[in-house]
DNA sequence: TATTGTTATACTCTATAACTATA
DNA sequence: TATAGTTATAGAGTATAACAATA
């Protein structure tokens, strides 16, 4: 055994920071923060500006369908949308009897607005080190490995 | 105005789809609902078998300095150690009458080699299609995007 | 004065179950 | 039988504040 030693002392660090999960969680989380931040003179959270986001690309959408894309169960949209509601920023119309259909108010479309604007400007302010092929390529490589995961869950 | 339309009715998702943000935390959703599953049968959970692997890493670090490394405030590490002292997976031991260093027990030292197997077998699992130097580059990527992140949080 | 560890507590997010009404 | 929406509620995870003991 050598007496000298070249390696430094193992970091208790090294546990964790070879784990591919480790790393996407531990971003996903500042992330979010961050957004958290950057939507919060809007008073809105995450969940609330995306959900203003997918009513402004489909308008007439349901809520249950916002939850789907959004991946937020049906009973915690309901608060969810009456907020936004009472709030003014979303109408709420009758379809058949228990299909509403959801679109923008006047303040919601500009609300939306702002969300895209503000959702942009995080993005670049967090990722714009990276080209937009190389944003392109992380989200593909996402996407899959997503992907991949849920068909595995559900098979 | 060309009466033939090319392209697609644009569909809610490209709302977001187009979101690295979003993608991450889609992503970290699954990845962490997979690992705790995955980690199930040894009752561990994620952040239990992380702190296992940090105190393996690093005999003797203490508690706080674990909470550190993974991003659990004091607060709430106190009645996750606790938990693992119950099960006899860990134990402490008084350093200068603040601290206190930890240390794996023999079931825990066993428990911390099921849960790196475990967990070495979820991420082969959901990121084997990515080669190792593609998985290599991505860490390396979503490390320093979280650096940046962190830098810039507390300028 | 700063740090370790602890307790209590609150808030958000997410999950389940049960229910009504409708297709 | 399956779906849309609602309500109530429970559980994690995370956050702050306050405290004692110690460096």
């Amino acid at each position: 055994m050598p007496k000298l030693r070249v390696a430094a002392p193992p970091a208790q660090k090294d546990a964790v920071d070879n784990l591919l999960g480790y790393h996407i969680r531990r971003l996903s989380v500042v992330v979010m923060s961050d957004l958290a931040n950057a939507l919060a003179p809007l008073r809105l959270k995450p969940a609330e500006a995306s959900t203003l986001l997918v009513i402004a690309a489909k308008p007439g959408t349901s809520q249950s369908e916002v939850g789907r894309c959004l991946g937020i169960l049906r009973a915690n949209m309901a608060p969810l949308i009456g907020n936004l509601i009472k709030r003014n920023l979303i109408e709420r119309e009758r379809v058949d009897g228990r299909s509403q259909s959801l679109h923008l108010t006047k303040v919601g479309k500009v609300t939306a607005h702002d969300a895209q604007r503000i959702i942009r400007e995080h993005e670049a302010r967090l990722f714009g080190t990276l080209s937009a092929g190389a944003q392109q390529r992380m989200i593909a490589t996402l996407r899959d490995l997503w992907q991949r995961v849920n068909t595995e869950d559900s098979a």
